[in-house]
DNA sequence: AGCCAGGCTCTCG
DNA sequence: CGAGAGCATGGC
């Protein structure tokens, strides 16, 4: 038996980035504090996962080293390659899509001070950020998993999809997985699809779009450049497997649309109702409703809101 | 045990 | 057309 090379030098580079203000990091990472070690997850006030620079694979760590008011974040690309290529342009634009460190915060919260309720919100979460996905790709499959089912199964299903089908990463011996991508999926068989616990229906669903992708029938990065929004869900529908509410995730999570809010989400729904109408059921059109209000934040909005009622802010108007 | 969970498509009537 | 079945698996 052949043992696997260990302890490969590790190659290291640094680079600082300011974000604009305000940004709380650490409030903004916390949703990965239970992530996966291999995958993505912040722990002791380092935020890691793997990304794609240039083709290549390369760990990624982030820490806060500034305040909420001057934001400095401390980056480190760690890889076991031989030569690091020019990162730094690519890597920075990484960083900030991956926290949309570019979005004016304070217009934000200027925008939406008519509605009390998000206004009390944003004063407590001040300086969080919605995390976004590295590519547009990895939005839409995990979207597509997460089709009706819970958090919890979602959550094992995207685990075993990185881990069958991913690329897998050694840095300082240890292992990281990437995100698959399209062509991973169209080469893959249903079956092995399926042994990761997805729906025959799912499996079809994420080869058929990775086989679109691939024959360049469907261009999300271009899609993703369009200005208009509706737009984009239209398109996004016609493709078998995408409905509304994935097309709106993909777009929040992705795509750094953050005028989108998945109204007919059932976590949402239940989040806004909670705020808004006092636990009582809303409907996703009255969800619409609300968010007309927040014009081109209705997104960050919702995220607010869920992240609110997550960590237990409670009103105090 | 059985039902529901951050939907979508396909099939009936 | 609209309503309804079926889907995968983990948690309660």
């Amino acid at each position: 038996m052949i043992r696997a090379k260990r302890n490969t030098r590790t190659i290291v580079m640094k680079l600082t980035i300011r974000p604009a203000s305000p940004f709380d990091f650490d409030l903004s990472a916390r949703i990965f504090l239970k992530g996966d070690e291999q995958i993505r997850r912040y722990q002791d006030g380092k935020y890691w996962q793997v990304v794609r620079l240039n083709k290549d694979l390369v760990l990624l760590v982030l820490a806060e080293s500034g305040t909420v008011n001057a934001p400095v974040l401390k980056a480190e690309l760690r890889s076991n390659e031989r030569v690091f290529g020019d990162y730094e342009k690519t890597a920075k634009r990484m960083i900030q899509s991956l926290f949309n460190l570019d979005i004016d915060l304070n217009q934000f919260y200027a925008d939406v001070e008519r509605d009390r309720i998000l206004t009390s919100i944003v004063q407590k979460l001040r300086g969080l950020r919605s995390p976004a996905t590295a590519t547009v790709f990895e939005a839409l499959i995990s979207s597509i998993i997460e089709q009706q089912i819970s958090l919890d199964v979602a959550q094992v299903l995207e685990k075993n999809v990185r881990r069958n089908f991913g690329d897998a990463l050694r840095v300082d011996d240890k292992l990281y997985y990437a995100f698959p991508p399209p062509q991973k999926f169209m080469s893959a068989t249903i079956e092995q699809l399926r042994s990761c616990g997805l729906s025959q229906r799912k499996a079809e669903y994420i080869k058929d779009v990775s086989k679109l992708i691939i024959e360049g029938k469907l261009d999300l990065e271009t899609l993703k450049n369009r200005e208009d929004s509706q737009r984009i869900i239209e398109e996004l529908c016609k493709v078998r497997g995408i409905g509304v509410w994935t097309a709106e995730l993909t777009m929040i999570r992705g795509m750094q649309k953050l005028d989108v809010i998945p109204a007919d989400d059932l976590g949402l729904r239940r989040t806004i109702s909670h705020y808004y109408n006092n636990d009582r059921e809303i409907s996703s059109k009255e969800v619409r409703e609300i968010a007309r209000n927040w014009g081109k934040w209705a997104g960050l909005a919702g995220f607010y809101l869920i992240v609110a009622e997550t960590s237990g802010v409670s009103l105090s108007i």
